[in-house]
DNA sequence: GTATTTGCAAATGATTTGCAGTGCT
DNA sequence: AGCACTGCAAATCATTTGCAAATAC
């Protein structure tokens, strides 16, 4: 059994040839929005319905084996669920990078919310700017 | 002159009630989606069309008088741009809160992004979870 | 007075839904 | 057999566009 197919049963989803295909894109791509992975997995199944991945990514989002990552001005993309991280966004060309968090950020969470009675579930940070790459060919 | 009347003239847009009223609405409520600040500017000015709406909303982004707030799993919210912040976003009442940066957050963005050749130009952080509203509904 | 902006209505694009057929277990 | 999942096509919903009339400066 793949990691994928494990990742699924494990969260009380059927591993479908449909829905590993959409896992195995996303993990691949980093992020990826829905018309890209529809244009991924129909190269290796051909007779696959936009439909059945719009179906498929609210249910894995639901379940949280996938999650959106909204981003200013722009369709949202997926990613699989892995630990906590922040998004560098290149206003460029659209990618995003991840990079992991740095022991003080979880401090500053805090005390930017510890007189708050408010209850944090998830955290989202993306930084917008221009990567390397696209910034060599800007200059 | 308003001073929504001024903003718009500053930032080289004519400054039309339309315009001024969805500022208006904008401030008024902090952040608020497509549809909402039509339903409010409506109140005011019946005859206004929602195309008007999204031109203006998509022109005063450009220029910056406006600023996109995309949220995981619902439709985008608009704010005027003020300096920078942090969304608490409750999942249970859709209701955003702002929160002032503290002095920190700055030195943990460089802190993350210094080895990176990535020119930052905006920030975008959004933690999900539960007012204390809607806490104290729950519990 | 002129260029811009508005409101309408139609067009487009994205997402969702219903349902019959398929494939597991 | 029974339930969940898929693919198709149609329906819905959100956003954009083109254009004639109205408005800001």
């Amino acid at each position: 059994m793949t990691d994928y197919a494990r990742l699924l049963k494990e969260n009380g989803l059927k591993a479908t040839f449909q829905r590993m295909s959409i896992l195995e894109v996303a993990d691949k791509h980093g992020h990826i929005s829905v018309e890209d992975i529809y244009d991924e997995v129909i190269k290796v199944h051909p007779s696959i319905s936009l439909a059945t991945i719009y179906k498929n990514i609210i249910l894995m989002v639901e379940k949280m084996v996938l999650v959106e990552v909204p981003i200013a001005g722009k369709k949202p993309k997926y990613e699989l669920a892995k630990s906590d991280h922040i998004h560098l966004v290149c206003t460029e060309c659209g990618e995003v990078e991840d990079k992991p968090c740095i022991s003080t950020t979880d401090k500053v969470f805090l005390a930017l919310t510890s007189q708050e009675h408010f209850k944090i579930n998830r955290r989202q940070v993306n930084l917008y700017g221009v990567c390397e790459g696209c910034q060599s060919l800007v200059s």
